[in-house]
Order: structure tokens, then C-alpha cells, then sequence
DNA sequence: CACCTCGTTTCGTACCGCGAAACCACGTGC
DNA sequence: GCACGTGGTTTCGCGGTACGAAACGAGGTG
């Protein structure tokens, strides 16, 4: 939705229906898995009769399926097969693995590959040992409140940061002043440590650990954190031993990143 | 004007430009990270000021992000949301988890679930203990030459196996006759076992069975196979052992699936 | 049956997106 | 320096596409 500037609009290289097309597919998130129509066009602030041919067309194409019942339409394989291509690409993934791997075993907690998408950060890999608590590969989590979101954030340059925080303060107006506070803390402890912190206030007797890892390839930063039990990694433990070995590794997956060859598609 | 149109059917349902933006996102395959809208046009066949504008679109919204020498895209942020939103909707993963680890451990081999986009097989989970060939989270295999995709086809009613076969034929026409032999095997297999084999004939050295798992919420089959060294997984291991116990896990994962919250979105 | 609710189809019109051609921006050879 | 080649973007008028109010249809309920 939003965007709905029917007369201003000078911009004639906006693709309006392919906007609006995808701007359906955005509705679901991981809570909704079955959509009606009726539902998408309250989400979207589409007409009915519009929600009704992109969500055809959307079907047709293999990124919906509707329902036998009719009327309901879920997410299809379509989208995963296009979110996976996208993954693929990510030969950061496949360079860090080892280093995390071992990270996570050393501090016996989990260790999490972010990228950002909006306002959360869509989780692409994740380590754990023997960790009760577990964010599974495709998870989001907001970034207003926790370390991987905190130290995306971080990495921006400034006027980024502003539309940041500025669309954090529009998404949630209640919870401004704290995380204004929180997200301020947060960019301290970046210039002074090079990562930041998640003290239980995502969730409650977790505390992690983020630092950004920024590519030569114009990707927006990828971030690297370790989450775990609260009395294991008290805020102190995070800051002289795992937050160091974090940018260490960082570096590590730096240096395995060829530098060399950016813009090589082959 | 009257008359006729003598060219694109007469769908009013359905919204060309949304299509043609997705067909340019679909142009990114694991292969090419970075495209050139010269590229992109070729590939779609579609016009060069028309991918400028669709490819502009996509850049502002996430979907696609340019590289700063301009002039390449690449695959942005949002469509790995796009993607993990609908692999965080399958909570057969969650379900199948446990059984595919120890699966995994048993064999000491690859245990994977995969999905169907077109011709591919999308693999959406991979679990191995010290295998040192990796399918990994993202990859794609071809229907015609893996396990995986047979057990997919294996499982699909006349009708749409009979278009996957006819859509691999032209593809593919030179490996057809091979393929379709294969392939013709693979549903021999499937009916007298309930599981299809690959036997090297993907990648050397590599044996596999996969087997598919229908599930009642209209999604198309999910795949789960066991893939691992050919010295180790000889197809008599396969059929007797690997393969039942593959089955078995099925109807573990079917019974886990609490039977009765369908079509229930949140 | 009348009366909801919700999705799809119709249909005329506004206007959106299309693409040939012009326009730029870089490289490159001479 | 200039012509030339290549590749991307912008212009701009036209055609037809996608929009949405309203009509239609399909289930469900009293």
C-alpha cells in the first residue's frame, strides 16, 4: 500500500502493476499462511476486482496456489524456488560455514548469518550445538530490538540510518522511546567495540551478540551474531571474549572472500 | 477498429506486466549473480526499455539491487524474504526435523526434503553428519536425472506427469530418450517399492532414493531422499534397507502433521 | 425465500506501459 | 582529436491494458 499517489506521480519509470503484484505476495507473512481475497485487498488497500486478477495472474505464474475450497490463496513454490536463487548467490554463506561452525561450538551458544529485509532481519543460516533455544533458517526477527537488527542499523551510513529509525518510529510509535534509547546504546557500543548487544529485551534471558560484515560487492551488509542462555553469556563474557572472536572471524571470512573477483557472474 | 485480435488470448484476468517483472527476476539463476539489462532483455525476449523500467521497479523495491558501477542487477534482499516467507509457512519441516536427523545418522549419508519449481528440484532442507558431498540448503537438482525428481513426477496424476514429461522432452531433446527410459523406470520402481533411485546417473559416485510425501493442504508433494556414496549406498542397500525405512519416516512426518488444522491461517 | 457476505466478471474509460528512435556515457581504434 | 561501437536510459505519442464502479454469481443463514 502506501504509494497510492494517483495524480503526482512524474515518476513514468514506476512499474505501478508490477508493484502492486508483489506488494500482494508481501502479504503473507510467516503467521498467515492462508490469505482470502478480501484480506489482501484490506492489506494492500487494492480494489477487490484489482487483488482479484494479480492474485490470477500470481497463481498462474506458480508464486500462489489457491486452495480447492477456492477463495484462499497460500504462498507457492514459485516464490521459495526465486528466495533460494537468491540464497544461492550468497557464496558468503558457503565461505563463513566453517568459521561458524566453530564459533558455535566454542561458545556452546548459537550463531546466526542475517541479511536485512524492511524492518526485520530474514535469518540465512544458523549453528547450534546443543542450544535449547533454536532460530531456524527462514526465521525474522525485528530489528528494532535485537542485536543482528541493532548492528544492521549500525553499518549505515547516517542518512540510511535516519530512514531507518525514522520508519521504526512510523511501525511502532509505542515502542519509540525505548528503542530510540536502545538503538542510540546501540551505536555507541558499535563505535566503541565494533558490535552490538541484545540483553533479553528481544526475548527474555537471551542475550547475543551482532557485528555487521560489510562485502565489496554493493550488497547491503550481511550481519553475524551469537545468541544464547543469559547466564552463559552475560553481557561481560560478550564483550572481552565472544564480540572480539566475532570480528575476528569476520576478518577470517573477509580474506576467504576472494577480493578479486566482484562483478564476475560466469 | 473491430474485429478480432490475432494475437495474446483474450485473458482480461490476467496482468502482463506483473508477469514480465517476475520473468525478469526468474532470469537470475544460481549461475549468473549479475545481470546486464541488455542480458535480462535477451533472456525474456522482452525490449530494452521495458526491462529498464520493470528492473528499476524491482530496484526500489528491494527486489532487485544495482550494482554501484551501475548497469548490472543482482538479486536484493526482499526476494529472500519473499522466498523464506514461504518456506516458514511449511511446518512439515519442523516436523520432519527430528526423523530426518536420524535418518541422517543411521545412513551416514545425505537426508534432504525438497520442493518443485518447473524443472528443478529446490532442495529446502539437508541434514548430513560427515558426508563429504553436500547438497546444501538452496541448491537445485533437475527433475529428469535425480531421485528426488523422480519420486516428484513418480507422485503426480497422469495428466501433469504426462506435461512435466513433455516440458523435460523440450528442454532438454538431445538427453530425452535416455531421460524418458530413466524415467519410465523410476515409475516401475515407484509402484512396486512406493520410492525411486538414482544411481549415478546425476553425478558419478553418487547413489540416492527419494520417496514423495503428499500432504492435504493442496501444496504440490514434498520429497524427502537419502543420497550418499555409491560404494556406500549400493541399490540393494537402498531397496531393502534405506528405502523402507525412508517410507516409514514418511508416515511418521504424515502422522506428526496434527491431521485436522488445515486451511487454518493464523 | 429474502438477505447476507465475499469473490468474480463486465465494460467503458483513463491512463499506463510499450517500444522506435533519440539521447548519453564510455571505450577504443586510428 | 575525431569517428565509431556498445550498452543503458529517456522521450514521447499511441494502443491497448489495467483499473474500479457496478452488476453478477455463489454459498451460507435466518
Amino acid at each position: 500500500m502506501a504509494e497510492a499517489k494517483p495524480r503526482s506521480p512524474p515518476d513514468r519509470k514506476f512499474v505501478t502493476a508490477l508493484s502492486r503484484g508483489l506488494e500482494v505476495l508481501r502479504c503473507f507473512g510467516p503467521r498467515d499462511r492462508w490469505l482470502a481475497n478480501q484480506e489482501i485487498a484490506r492489506r494492500t488497500g487494492l480494489a477487490k476486482p484489482t487483488v482479484s486478477r494479480l492474485a490470477y495472474t500470481l497463481t498462474r505464474l506458480g508464486y500462489l496456489r489457491s486452495s480447492e475450497a477456492t477463495s484462499k490463496y497460500a504462498l507457492g513454490g514459485a516464490a521459495i524456488g526465486l528466495g533460494f536463487a537468491a540464497l544461492g548467490q550468497m557464496d558468503v554463506r558457503r565461505v563463513a560455514r566453517p568459521f561458524l561452525q566453530e564459533l558455535s561450538q566454542y561458545t556452546k551458544a548459537s550463531v546466526h548469518l542475517a541479511v536485512n529485509d524492511r524492518l526485520s532481519m530474514q535469518v540465512v543460516d544458523t549453528y547450534w550445538n546443543s542450544a535449547s533455544f533454536v532460530i531456524d533458517i527462514g526465521s525474522r526477527v525485528p530489528v528494532a530490538t535485537t542485536s543482528l537488527g541493532r548492528a544492521w542499523v549500525s553499518s549505515l551510513p547516517a542518512p540510511e540510518r535516519k530512514r531507518i529509525l525514522e520508519a521504526m518510529r512510523v511501525a511502532r510509535p509505542a515502542d519509540w522511546p525505548v528503542n530510540r534509547k536502545r538503538m542510540e546504546q546501540a551505536f555507541r557500543d558499535f563505535d566503541a567495540h565494533g558490535f552490538c548487544f541484545g540483553l533479553g529485551d528481544w526475548r527474555r534471558e537471551i542475550n547475543a551478540v551482532a557485528a555487521p560484515l560489510l562485502l565489496p560487492d554493493g550488497a547491503g551488509p550481511i550481519v553475524v551474531g551469537v545468541s544464547g542462555a543469559a547466564f552463559q553469556l552475560e553481557q561481560d563474557v560478550l564483550k572481552r571474549d565472544v564480540g572480539p572472536r566475532l570480528l575476528a572471524l569476520l576478518g577470517n571470512v573477509r580474506s576467504g572472500l576472494s577480493p578479486d573477483r566482484e562483478l564476475e557472474g560466469g
